[in-house]
DNA sequence: TTTTGAGTTGTTCGA
DNA sequence: GTCGAACAACTCAAA
């Protein structure tokens, strides 16, 4: 940690002082959440704005080991940009607000507004418990907020090209400028918690709001014109890497967009799935863990000895499908997987070992560096057949074909799973197809994918039925 | 008001 | 090897 610009002493509390509490907006360019807190405490003639995370233990204790370090970097990266004066504490956020507003005499506290349903509670706890200091609500972390893009007669959109139609539609602002100022820091900041190191070989990606823009600038130099053709390709570095940077608000989505060019549609509409789904999630906060399409409350799902040890093997990488096994192996190594695999994994989970999507969402959570509850939840939903796309009950990814397909070197597979090193191209896709395709001690396949495919098949027609919800 | 066509991401089968 | 059909059915906007 750097060294504290400038302290403040219990002796000055007679003062008003302004919070500036960070959550998921951990930058200080176009933050207009800081800049309000800036321009308030100008206003008010208060004696400087406290910058303060949080870290809660509900979130905490569910974040595995990547998560964890991740953000603890990107918590660092934003100290030093504060040279020194981020207020870090461990602990109920409910608790610990409305008790430091009250200890640093604050006239305010400034967020960026949290659409997702723990975040609406807390946030709204932490209003009323601070009384009369006003929680102040300035911008969101999409480019245009959850609630704000709807059909014509009010209602929210189900479809995503309808909505991404609108969305382009209403447009967004302009990034904010960036004040500069200097901040105020007091004692009692918490030492961050300590993280074991991680897996040797699979270093984290640096974080923080000058990695996220070096991250851009890299994309937008070398892979954003081919992006539309390569970005299925988890063998080749071709998509955008910021999906991290996003999660944690280390730049801002309507600081991307407005680098795009008219040409540039297919990126332009992954940014805009994350604002499609952020806005299903706050339409429908329960559907972070209930299917959004009721019929699934129905499905019968693998239960027993048996399908907790294929949970078991799908989590570890170990189901004997080369394309599977790389992308679990990744996500637990690097606490990310290519989007392309993720389906892959999501499929072979729901649709060949039977298993609700809710436990591979779950997980998926703990591990991701980038875990986003609602591109994560509705994700998987699309993945299970239950969420916004229309009902493709008979939509089973093939994982072999997947990995001939979009793995065609067979480099993505090797480079996770080393027990196929000795496969060249896409052998590596099928094992079981080469003599020596065991040498290197792979596991056998857990189940026969056709025969699964039409186990899965036979579940869904058993809930077809009139939806309901 | 009703009808119609299209909708991120797929697979298998048979001609 | 390639290609189209079938799988089966909800949402949305334009006609």
């Amino acid at each position: 940690m750097a060294e504290r610009s400038r302290h403040l002493c219990a002796f000055y509390a007679a003062e008003m002082s302004t919070i500036m509490w960070f959550r998921r907006d951990l930058r200080l360019g176009d933050n207009p959440a800081m800049n309000a807190a800036l321009d308030a405490d100008r206003a008010g003639r208060n004696i400087g704005v406290l910058p303060v995370f949080i870290i809660d233990p509900l979130l905490w204790d569910s974040a595995g080991e990547v998560r964890r370090a991740y953000l603890l970097q990107s918590l660092n990266s934003l100290d030093d940009s504060l040279k020194g004066s981020l207020h870090i504490r461990l602990g109920d956020p409910r608790v610990l607000i409305p008790e430091l507003a009250r200890s640093i005499n604050a006239a305010s506290v400034h967020i960026s507004e949290d659409f997702g349903p723990y975040g609406r509670r807390r946030d709204a706890e932490v209003d009323r418990l601070l009384g009369a200091v006003p929680l102040v609500r300035t911008g969101s972390p999409y480019a245009i907020s959850p609630g704000r893009v709807t059909k014509s007669d009010g209602q929210p959109y189900r479809v995503f090209t309808p909505f991404y139609r609108a969305w382009l539609e209403h447009g967004w602002r302009l990034p904010a400028q960036t004040i500069e100022q200097d901040f105020i820091g007091i004692d009692g900041s918490q030492s961050l918690p300590s993280i074991p190191p991680l897996r040797e070989g699979f270093p984290l990606p640096p974080a923080g709001e000058a990695a996220a823009w070096e991250q851009w600038k890299w994309f937008q130099e070398h892979e954003l014109a081919r992006y539309s053709s390569q970005r299925n390709r988890p063998d080749l570095a071709a998509t955008s890497g910021m999906s991290h940077h996003l999660r944690w608000g280390e730049i801002h989505p309507r600081s991307m967009l407005s680098a795009l060019s008219p040409a540039d549609e297919v990126f332009r509409k992954e940014l805009c799935w994350r604002e499609f789904y952020a806005d299903v999630l706050f339409h429908s906060p329960d559907s972070a863990r209930l299917s959004l399409d009721q019929r699934f409350d129905a499905m019968r799902w693998a239960e027993g000895e048996q399908a907790e040890f294929a949970f078991e093997q799908w989590r570890l990488g170990a189901t004997g499908y080369p394309l599977v096994d790389a992308g679990m192996r990744q996500l637990l190594s690097e606490g990310w997987m290519h989007n392309r695999v993720r389906m892959v994994t999501a499929s072979f989970l729901v649709k060949d070992l039977h298993l609700p999507w809710q436990r591979g969402a779950s997980w998926f959570m703990q591990q991701l560096r980038d875990a986003d509850l609602a591109s994560n939840s509705h994700g998987w939903q699309w993945v299970a057949g239950c969420g916004t796309d229309a009902s493709p009950f008979y939509r089973v990814f093939n994982p072999v074909l997947q990995g001939v397909k979009f793995d065609p070197t067979g480099d993505y597979v090797r480079r996770y799973v080393p027990e196929l090193g000795h496969l060249e191209g896409s052998r590596a896709h099928e094992p079981w197809k080469h003599a020596d395709g065991y040498a290197g001690g792979y596991s056998p396949r857990l189940v026969d994918h056709a025969a699964e495919r039409l186990v899965a098949l036979d579940d869904y027609a058993l809930i077809r039925q009139p939806s309901q919800r």
